[in-house]
DNA sequence: TAAAAAATCAAATCGTCATTAGATTATCAT
DNA sequence: ATGATAATCTAATGACGATTTGATTTTTTA
């Protein structure tokens, strides 16, 4: 019958968010799982009872980040507003969100190429490692959709606010590349208690992007 | 006495770019002393000859993109012309720049985390060892100076814009995090053959800083 | 409470590197 | 030409780290 899980376990996400911590220190490849085991107090073993390899967690890293922030952002495009506001309101999610958690937001600037160059490992290959390999590989490509999805979504607000009449007619694609890199930039440089917090540079990142450095 | 370089020899300079091209698509930890060797011919013990080890190499890829830019940048501060034109050419020559040479650009960005962990390895110390790994978190050190020095020559243009009254009075620290970041990710997307090239994206990036979405 | 499932661990495997040692070959300065 | 220096190679060395194997310990459900 099934069970629920233990309650002495560690729970995946805690494994998670641990990893995510020593991948930002370190980076994937210089991670260890023995690292990540021992921010929860396990071996290094014990993790391959939650995740089947390395990939798949540091996979599961990402999709946590990435849920997360969508889930934030996507009612804001969703909802009727000025567009500008959704903008702010969306720089602004982003930010903060990657200012609380620069853990998860640097892997995710950081961690996409290990993902992508996921080596099909030329194993003693059964069968099932194939299987199981092939079924992360899938896993990585709808990542990276989910990934192109989020960015769509600053592409519709600023596409909206163009057709309202709200914006300039900017090249959207670049413009919002420029945003997001000018986001992403956040979680390797931010710190804790510098002279402004996440808030405060979302609304000067909002102010920027909007209102330009040229006087009228 | 002195002897210039054998002719036989591979350059130091073909193995930082060999280098900054292999680091590109691994990431330096997944990238080993073979593959770079591969790269120009040679076999890993060869490299040593050139670089005390692959930390110097590292080093080196980064050093040598970093010089390339500030050397392109500098004399755009110091010349005398509007800092509206002063500001559009920095980020042509910078996003030109990260889209001609995307290896050592993309190695800028991902590979500064390597370079914070250089790990004093707790070798089998002899003093020799030692001092050499001294001098190298001396280099590290002095790249990071240079590396703000970079980023203060758009501090300072940012700053005259506004003593001049060309620019609005935006928190300049910020605005410069902004626009290096939107640079930076610049290296991670572009690719060659794509609908624009780096001329046509540091244009619409420099509108979009100088000029802002909304309409005056 | 007993069997089953879950969570964990210690120890062994098996590769893959970075780096070193000890030649060997090529090139230059005189 | 010839010794010195540079550049390179082949073959170790020594670690370290992902993953597997086979227990062992907990917890849960019936």
């Amino acid at each position: 019958m099934a069970r629920k899980p233990a309650d002495q376990s560690v729970h995946k996400d805690d494994i998670i968010m641990a990893a995510a911590d020593v991948l930002q220190r370190n980076g994937y490849e210089a991670t260890t799982m023995k690292d990540i085991a021992a921010q929860v107090n396990l071996t290094a073993a014990s993790l391959y009872h939650h995740f089947r390899n390395k990939d798949e967690l540091l996979l599961a890293v990402l999709e946590a980040g990435l849920d997360h922030v969508i889930g934030e952002i996507e009612p804001i495009v969703e909802s009727t507003r000025p567009c500008a506001e959704k903008l702010r309101l969306m720089i602004a999610l982003h930010v903060v969100s990657l200012t609380q958690n620069t853990a998860v937001g640097a892997a995710m600037v950081f961690e996409i190429r290990s993902l992508m160059s996921l080596k099909t490992p030329p194993r003693n290959g059964s069968a099932f490692d194939a299987d199981a390999q092939q079924g992360l590989l899938q896993r990585r490509d709808t990542f990276f959709a989910r990934r192109d999805y989020f960015e769509d979504l600053f592409r519709r607000v600023l596409r909206e606010g163009i057709a309202v009449g709200e914006f300039k007619p900017i090249d959207v694609p670049i413009f919002s590349k420029m945003i997001l890199g000018a986001h992403n930039w956040v979680s390797v440089w931010y710190r804790e208690g510098g002279r402004l917090n996440g808030d405060q540079i979302a609304a000067l990142f909002a102010d920027g992007f909007l209102k330009g450095l040229l006087h009228e």
